[in-house]
DNA sequence: CATTTTATACTGACTGGTCAAATTATTCTA
DNA sequence: TAGAATAATTTGACCAGTCAGTATAAAATG
């Protein structure tokens, strides 16, 4: 049944989720993914064309919750400033719960280079994040609260923003300025939108 | 003789470089580093404890070259809005020099999570790049040019910007819209620092 | 010739992927 | 509906290949 495989193949997803986070993408074998997942080793290629496969449907569920979360995130909100602190919120959501996220995203981008499929499901995630940026900046500017020339670029900067203070925040080890990071992040794309320079 | 044994180091730490530039982090084996140095596999357990050793020791060799050409492009600049550009310029040097060296880097980036000892070097670098980061801030209110309350935390947003504009640069591939990204970032940090909010 | 340096063969551990056999689920038939 | 027949799923042993690290021999050096 169709219905059976789909939990199935999810399940193996989850494993290798929880295995990257564990071992680091390069280290996890199949067997580490099928130990996880509580299933024989020969599961796994039966579900998956081979290793790639699985880490690929991986990253593109990764990159789909993390958006998905972001989006549903704003929606609620009224105003440009709202959801914009509601969009910084949901990234530095909690060091147990993000963390893991990011990591394993982490992982990814240096796989990038040399992997083509990768790198397409990364550009969709940008796309993605880019309108998140673009909405809630164009709110921004019909309110009156935002001051930028360029949509497009602010966008851009927004998540440059956002990810240069992730990794930051992913080296830091300490948990307790987990905070700070927040606040720090959302000032910096405060001052980045509202500089009436 | 000792001279020569430095040497010897340095040709396989340059070996190392390119084999990581051209096969990726995880993927390069002691004997891909011993081909790109032109010696036999033995040499290179004979300079270097063992392969993470000899990961450490590049690391240390990127971050500390990164820095020091960090620093010595702002050295001969007057102004501090001068300092920050060059600064900029540095990071952007161009596609072929730069690329390669950051997208090492990143490699490591995701390697950190499994490897205290990379944390440290990479700590270390932050350091760096915050003091640099400091000095043209420290400045730049001296002139009057820039206003923003805390210096440790506009340090810390100016890499932040920089390490994600130069990600989603890496991403990218288009080596057409390399300009783009540094100007972007350097008007970005403008705003982040000139912000009067 | 003694010491340092380099080359090479080897080992033991581990990997991704395959596959035939075992097991379980589903369908068919009398 | 019992039970055989068939299909789908799961298992784990296995293979061919790779790797880091070691041991040792050979060569260079001074």
């Amino acid at each position: 049944m169709a219905k059976k495989a789909e939990q199935r193949r999810q399940q193996i997803l989850k494993a290798a989720f929880e295995a990257v986070a564990a071992k680091g993408y390069d280290s996890v074998t199949l067997q580490d993914i099928a130990d996880y997942a509580e299933v024989s080793k020969g599961v796994t290629n039966y579900y998956f064309k081979n290793k790639v496969d699985v880490f690929s449907h991986l990253l593109e569920w990764i990159t789909t919750r993390i958006y998905e979360k972001e989006a549903a995130s704003i929606e609620l909100k009224e105003t440009a400033l709202e959801k914009l602190e509601a969009y910084i919120n949901q990234v530095f959501v909690s060091p147990e719960e993000n963390k893991t996220f990011y990591s394993v995203y982490l992982d990814y981008l240096s796989q990038m280079k040399h992997q083509e499929r990768y790198r397409q499901i990364n550009q969709q995630f940008y796309e993605n994040c880019w309108s998140i940026g673009r909405e809630i900046i164009t709110q921004g500017l019909e309110e009156g609260v935002f001051h930028v020339e360029d949509v497009e670029q602010a966008a851009i900067s927004i998540r440059s923003m956002i990810d240069g203070t992730l990794i930051q925040w992913l080296m830091s080890q300490d948990d307790g300025r987990h905070a700070s990071y927040k606040s720090h992040c959302h000032q910096s794309v405060l001052r980045l939108l509202q500089a009436s320079s």
